[in-house]
Formats: C-alpha cells, sequence, structure tokens
DNA sequence: TCAAAAGTGTTTCGAATACACCCATGT
DNA sequence: ACATGGGTGTATTCGAAACACTTTTGA
C-alpha cells in the first residue's frame, strides 16, 4: 500500500508524528491519512491516530511533499510509541521538527505530563527528560525547578527501592493535563509583575 | 472579486499575514492568493507578498476556513504596513494568532530587526517593543537587556534632538538581520553551559 | 556495616529589574 | 537657569545550578 510516485497535486495529507519515550529513546511513529473532501484537519487526524491516547497535539507544519503531495503535520505526545516508522525523507526531517518542538517546549511549559506516567518518581521523570532533551539533567535541579513552578504535585505513597537497595522515592505527577506556560517571557516582562507567589 | 461563499474543496490559499509598527501601533495587513497546481508555497507566498520587504517569514498555521477552503498562513514581519485589512473571521483569527506568535518571539530572539529600522534609538526601539507587546518596557531595562546578549550594537553618530531639547540619542542596529533564538532554554539548560561570554 | 539511591540544605552565580543620579541640549 | 529627554551606576531580587550532606533502604 505505497504512495504513488507523484502524487495527485490535488490530494492532501494529514501526518501524525507521535512522540514517546521508551527505553531512555525518544521513539517516533508516523501516520498518514489523505483528507477526504469537505472533512475537517481534526477529522483526518482523528483517523491517522487516536487521539484519545495523545497527551498533547498541536500542528507542526505544511509543506509540499518530494513526489508533490500537500501534507499538514500534528505533533502528538504520547506515553508509548504508536505508529510506523517513518519511510520518506519528508516524514523523517518532520520528525526532527518534531524533536525540535518538543525540546523547547519542555523548558518553558509543562510539556512533560504527556509523555510522563501518572505518577513517577523524579528518577523517572528525570529520565524522561534526557530522552527527550539529549543531554544530562540533575534530578535535584529538576525536581526543585518543577516544584517552585507549580508543575508537580507530590501524591501520597513511595515506590519501593529495587534489588540494591536505596531510599523509596516519593511519587509526583504533574498538576495540570493540558499544555500550560511555565515560564512566560524570560526577558522583557510586564513591569511589576515580579513573582508575587 | 470576493471569494466563492463556498470555495472549491481542491482549492488551496496561501495567505500572507503582515505585521509592521505605525504610530505605536501594530498594523496588520493580509494578502491572499490560490496556490497553483504543483507550485511551491514558497512560490505561493511570493505571489502574495513581496518577500524581499519583509524582515521574516515564518509559517503559522493552516486549517480549513469556514468556507470550506484550505488555507495555509504564513506570519511576515515589516519596517512599513503591508496589504489589504483583514476581511474574514478566519483572518482576524489569524491575525490574533500572529500578533501571539510575534509576542512570545520578541522576547527570546532578535525578532525586532524585522520590525525596526536599519538605525534607531532606544526611544525609538521601545516605542516598537511597546506597541508589539502591549505593555510597558523600559528603556533602561530594553537597552541593557538586548546589550548584554549582543543583540544590538552602537553605531557612529547620535540623534539630534527635537525642538524640546533633550541630550542627543545614540544610534544603535541589531547584531543579526537572520531570526536568531538569544535567550535558549530559561531553565533545564545543559550541565556547565553557565554564561562563558 | 556498607553500597546504592533519594532527597534536602546551602552556596554561588548571573540575569533582570528598579531606581537614583548624572549628561547634553533647546528655550 | 531650567525643563526635557538620554544614559549610566548601582542595589536588589530571584531563579537556577552546583555540590555537600543526610536519609532510607537492601545485601
Amino acid at each position: 500500500v505505497g504512495r504513488k510516485l507523484v502524487a495527485d497535486s490535488t490530494s492532501h495529507a494529514v501526518v501524525a508524528v507521535v512522540l514517546a519515550v521508551e527505553d531512555g529513546r525518544l521513539a517516533p511513529g508516523v501516520s498518514r491519512v489523505d483528507r477526504g473532501p469537505g472533512e475537517s484537519l481534526e477529522a483526518a487526524l482523528a483517523r491517522a491516530v487516536d487521539v484519545g491516547t495523545l497527551g498533547h497535539v498541536e500542528q507542526l507544519e505544511t509543506r509540499v511533499e518530494r513526489d508533490g503531495a500537500l501534507a499538514t503535520a500534528y505533533l502528538g505526545l504520547a506515553r508509548a510509541p504508536w505508529g510506523a516508522p517513518p519511510q520518506t525523507d519528508d516524514e523523517r526531517e518532520l520528525i526532527d521538527a518534531a524533536r525540535g518542538r518538543l525540546r523547547a517546549k519542555l523548558s518553558y511549559t509543562n510539556a512533560g505530563f504527556a509523555l510522563a506516567p501518572e505518577t513517577f518518581t523524579i528518577s523517572e521523570l528525570r529520565e524522561v527528560y534526557v530522552a527527550a532533551l539529549g543531554y544530562d539533567v540533575s534530578a535535584t535541579n529538576l525536581q526543585r525547578v518543577l516544584l517552585r513552578r507549580g508543575v508537580l504535585e507530590r501524591v501520597d505513597g513511595r515506590r519501593a527501592p529495587g534489588r540494591t537497595g536505596g531510599r523509596p522515592a516519593a511519587l509526583f505527577r504533574f498538576a495540570a493535563r493540558r499544555l500550560e506556560i511555565t515560564d512566560e517571557f524570560a526577558a522583557l516582562r510586564p513591569p511589576g509583575s515580579r513573582a508575587s507567589a
């Protein structure tokens, strides 16, 4: 069921690019449908992926692909991988764009909620951030930054240590399950808006 | 030359949403073309606006408009207003989206270069930022933030004061004429990346 | 008793803001 | 002189990072 080599110039594909963390890696998946006549973008996207399993969705980019087809890509964040590996160069480029978008948003939004399980330890959350950002993150500072911003909440209970021992880890969850800006404007804030918390 | 009430479901419009500062206001302009068969998005955009007059262009959003037409919008930043007033609700929504995008990018990129003249005083630049951000900005702090980040450069010469006197203002220009991230990641920076400047 | 993992206390650092004060010009 | 707009010096604030140290478990 491959795509035609030269696409119909009137076709419009909706491409879901899904990212999830698996084994300390950012696992990409791609799913594509052709938008039917009169169909909304959201409806087409819903045919491409089970949107209910995505913690967050946002539009990524629209491009004319190498075969001439028009494609509108969406970024989806999930807790488990979804979709097929990328096939075309266009799809690989879209995945790069999706990674970049996620990387940027992780640092100034609560986007992590869409990748992490319902409750988790700081170490587990750290693995998610390391996988998505591509560089090391200190669990200590991660915890402090996200708690101060009110992104994380303590949850009752502790996780029992593994075979090798260690102190039991506290459990946390994200305070919100929708994307929120948590660090608006690093500079040039409106006057008199100095952290009134 | 209005648009058909119910658009051809195979048509694809490319819409340029141009923002410029005029009289202390963010003046929006809209220009639209239908993308021809096989035409690239960039080529269609170039038919919609004179891209050479835009300091910066980026894709904004693709949506199915109320009349059923598919439209891909671009945000353009210019020094002078360009294009017609918005006509449809869709176009007004796109302008809101463009304003939001600009507002966000102004604070962590050098996007101001695309709105400001070649050289300018800090007071003039402040007016641009106030118009784009919608809230007051201190000229003192604006200057320091942008100079420290290396976004602005001093330029020889001074601007003569007006009729009411006052100290002559120094002239500045933007160091780069392409969009650059100047404040990457407010938090969660890679370890050991503490401003090595 | 020791190793391992988790978490807190505390220091350091730097960017951004706020505000007082000095500078240069026209009237 | 003095009003006006421009600019610098400096103090304060605050978030983030770094790092030492304590806590809690399994072996």
